[in-house]
DNA sequence: ACACTGTGAGTTTTT
DNA sequence: CTCACAGTGT
């Protein structure tokens, strides 16, 4: 196998194959090739069998990349490499072995609107105050919990955490159970619980993998390290890359403990540094090792850069974000007149809001661009809303898909009746899907509308044994009308939805050519890839336009020619971060991630004000200025390219279902009851009037109904009528 | 049932 | 400012 175009430490860090080892790879440096080499030369040169080896990413776009081109290095068996993200790895594991854990089949994988969802549900029906435990709040508290090795009930005491939470996070383990489904977190918590659980399992898999490779070490958590400090043990092949300076997810539960302490967690293990950078300048290069050398307990390692000096990093004062906004601008338009294609560049920022300004001008100044991040394909509302169909064909105990399409396309179906439904599955302990076939115990209007609406649902599930997943979805919206619903209720969105969903088609149909005509396996395997699909995995590069994201978004991407925009003191490093030492020390190596994003060209910028939450402040630079030793230069002006002023907010693209439906005046009705007076509630049944109060629109009507409910109503709204008696 | 209003909160988000 | 969401009024 040739491996000539390597340089030393890469080829050693290929070839030395026996035993743990560490590979410090700086930013630039090669560590893809590395791996993906390593993987060649074990099957090539080693003869090991590709389905011995296991490599572990954390994205799809990395799995996907890293197959692709080991694909290219061998002869042969680049398929059967168990290739995977770590939480793809996890559900293959799961839906394999899972009977071990008393599921009986594969579980619906929750992504975090289910779980918001959830947990909002269980907010309410705890009546937890939702000032002080908000949906964020305890999502983020059970992914810790569940992050933890311990278990996540004792981890919660532990940790002193209220009855409050501990009963929460004991319902919504239930209701997870209950759904058949697993959080993200799950996935990885509940493989190591198999193994832990079930020796003989784990020994198969040690045995399984003789040469694991992980990428991204330094974003493992404790789970994770757990999973591969179990799966290693038999054959201790256990090949990690990773940059401890490019950590830059702690605040998710990574711990950069796993790559500070390898060696010691892994005896015997070795450490090759990869320091020499192929893709920056010197000058670049030279900021970025400057602003690092900060953080204190890194591994240590400089990176050298293999390209010549470059040009100079440049800084640019701007007197608000707008002028900021208008800098960056020139500078791109007057590159492109100057011959640079659009494509070479790239405005990186701290968060999410700044993109809004940016986008703005450069709209006002015709530049084309792309925003990355923001909400990915699969979490749109109609892409949602279809496979939650699916997901409820699949697995009927899942009760979010049925929550989320019991009234779209809208069947009259409201709070009332589902709170009405929920309360009888709870009673007869069945999903709501099971409780909604035989409504027998709820009023007779509810009953009826749930029978039609599963009796419509069993009627559009008819052949889907029989069809192409993507045939059988064209037919099951046709049956339950969701393009007729589109067209109405979304109407002024209707073309951008209705192609949004042929788009998902299109996806399905591309997928299932993988598949032989009638595997059943489809379906779970569709939707698991959905559920641990993530926007990011579509960031292939588009051509002849900018691109806009964070730094976050940025890691592992490189760029011609960079803007990193807002290096204002409270903004980057944040506020939050300011008076934290490993807080701090994050958003530094979040600044070093974004430097070396940069190859060609690094403009950093600062505003002097900018507005934020509809304030304007004062802004200080940013202290990694200092850091990367910049002397602070006075704002120069550019020639100003001419703003021709049609620019306005861009829009979201996006919002969620139901966000504009059309207003539908109300119905008035007749509010002229008397006391004593036999009415029918559309939902409530039969009834009596017992008092009334006020007049005109304001009446109200209260109503004792046959089984002894007392109901008050606006009695011009709800909808009582009389009956003859 | 539905629309409107008022309030409060507001990084980053590989799966 | 600007979004989301719970509460309120018709």
């Amino acid at each position: 196998m040739n491996l000539e175009g390597l340089n030393p430490e890469q080829k050693q860090a290929v070839t030395q194959v026996d035993g743990p080892l560490l590979v410090l790879a700086g930013a630039g440096s090669g560590k893809t090739r590395v791996l993906t080499h390593r993987i060649a030369y074990l099957i090539e040169e080693k003869d090991i069998c590709p389905w011995n080896i296991l490599a572990l990413t954390f994205t799809n776009k990395a799995a996907r990349e890293m197959r692709e081109r080991v694909d290219g290095l061998v002869l042969r068996g680049a398929d059967a490499v168990w290739i995977f993200t770590f939480h793809g790895f996890c559900a293959r594991l799961l839906s394999r072995e899972g009977g071990h854990l008393g599921f009986e089949k594969a579980l619906t994988i929750f992504d975090d609107a289910d779980t918001q969802s959830l947990i909002g549900r269980i907010i309410r029906d705890l009546e937890l105050n939702d000032r002080v435990y908000t949906k964020r709040m305890l999502a983020g508290i059970f992914s810790d919990a569940k992050n933890n090795a311990l278990s996540p009930a004792a981890y919660l005491q532990e940790t002193g955490q209220p009855r409050q939470v501990l009963d929460a996070f004991a319902l919504y383990q239930k209701r997870l159970r209950q759904c058949n489904a697993a959080d993200f977190d799950d996935l990885l918590h509940l493989t190591l619980k198999l193994f832990a659980e079930n020796p003989e399992v784990l020994a198969a898999y040690q045995e399984k993998f003789q040469y694991i490779l992980v990428d991204e070490y330094q974003d493992t958590n404790l789970i994770q390290y757990r999973i591969l400090e179990l799966l290693a043990q038999r054959h201790r092949n256990l090949f990690v890359v990773g940059d401890d300076d490019q950590s830059i997810y702690g605040w998710r539960g990574a711990d950069i403990r796993n790559i500070l302490e390898f060696e010691k967690d892994f005896p015997g293990a070795g450490v090759i540094r990869l320091e020499r950078n192929y893709r920056s300048t010197a000058a670049i290069l030279k900021a970025a090792n400057a602003v690092i050398e900060n953080n204190t307990g890194r591994k240590g390692k400089t990176l050298r850069a293999h390209k010549g000096g470059g040009k100079p990093v440049s800084v640019h004062e701007a007197e608000d974000e707008r002028a900021e906004a208008i800098y960056i601008c020139n500078q791109i338009a007057n590159a492109v007149r100057a011959g640079a294609r659009y494509d070479a560049f790239a405005i990186l920022y701290r968060t999410h809001v700044q993109s809004r300004i940016l986008e703005m001008y450069l709209q006002g100044y015709s530049i084309p661009y792309r925003v990355y991040g923001g909400i990915s394909f699969f979490a749109r509302a109609e892409v949602k809303d279809v496979l939650a169909y699916l997901r409820l064909i699949y697995n009927s105990s899942d009760n979010e898909a049925f929550l989320r399409i019991v009234n779209v396309p809208k069947r009259a179906i409201g709070p009332a009746a589902i709170a009405a439904l929920t309360a009888s599955a709870e009673r007869r302990d069945l999903p709501l899907l099971a409780a909604a076939m035989e409504p027998d115990d709820l009023p007779p209007a509810f009953a009826a509308k749930f029978k039609k609406f599963t009796a419509l649902l069993e009627e559009a599930f008819v052949g889907f044994a029989t069809r192409k997943l993507s045939d059988f979805t064209s037919e099951l919206l046709l049956a339950i009308g969701y393009d007729a619903y589109l067209r109405e209720y979304e109407s002024e969105r209707y073309e951008s939805r209705t192609e949004t969903v042929q788009e998902l088609i299109g996806y399905m149909q591309e997928f299932e050519q993988n598949y032989e005509e009638g595997d059943p396996a489809v379906l779970q395997d569709f939707l698991t890839n959905v559920a641990l699909f993530s926007n990011t995995d579509q960031m292939d590069e588009k051509q002849g336009v900018v691109s806009l994201m964070t730094l976050h978004a940025a890691k592992g991407l490189e760029f011609s020619r960079l803007f990193l925009c807002g290096l204002e003191d409270g903004l980057f490093p944040s506020e939050r971060s300011r008076y934290d030492r490993d807080k701090l020390e994050e958003e530094r190596r979040l600044c070093y991630v974004g430097f070396t994003r940069a190859m060609d060209e690094l403009t950093l910028t600062y505003a002097r004000r900018r507005m934020m939450y509809g304030r304007i402040s004062d802004c200080m630079p940013s202290m990694f200025l200092k850091e990367a030793r910049f002397q602070i230069p006075d704002s120069r002006f550019q020639t100003p390219i001419p703003f021709n002023g049609t620019s306005r907010a861009p829009s979201p693209t996006y919002t969620a279902a139901g966000a504009s439906p059309r207003p539908t005046p109300p119905v008035v009705r007749e509010t002229d009851f008397t006391v004593g007076e036999k009415v029918r509630h559309k939902v409530f049944g039969l009834g009596q009037v017992i008092s009334l109060d006020g007049s005109g629109t304001t009446r109200l009507v209260q109503i004792r109904f046959s089984d002894g409910q007392i109901k008050k109503f606006a009695a011009a709204y709800a909808p009582i009528d009389r009956v003859e008696s």
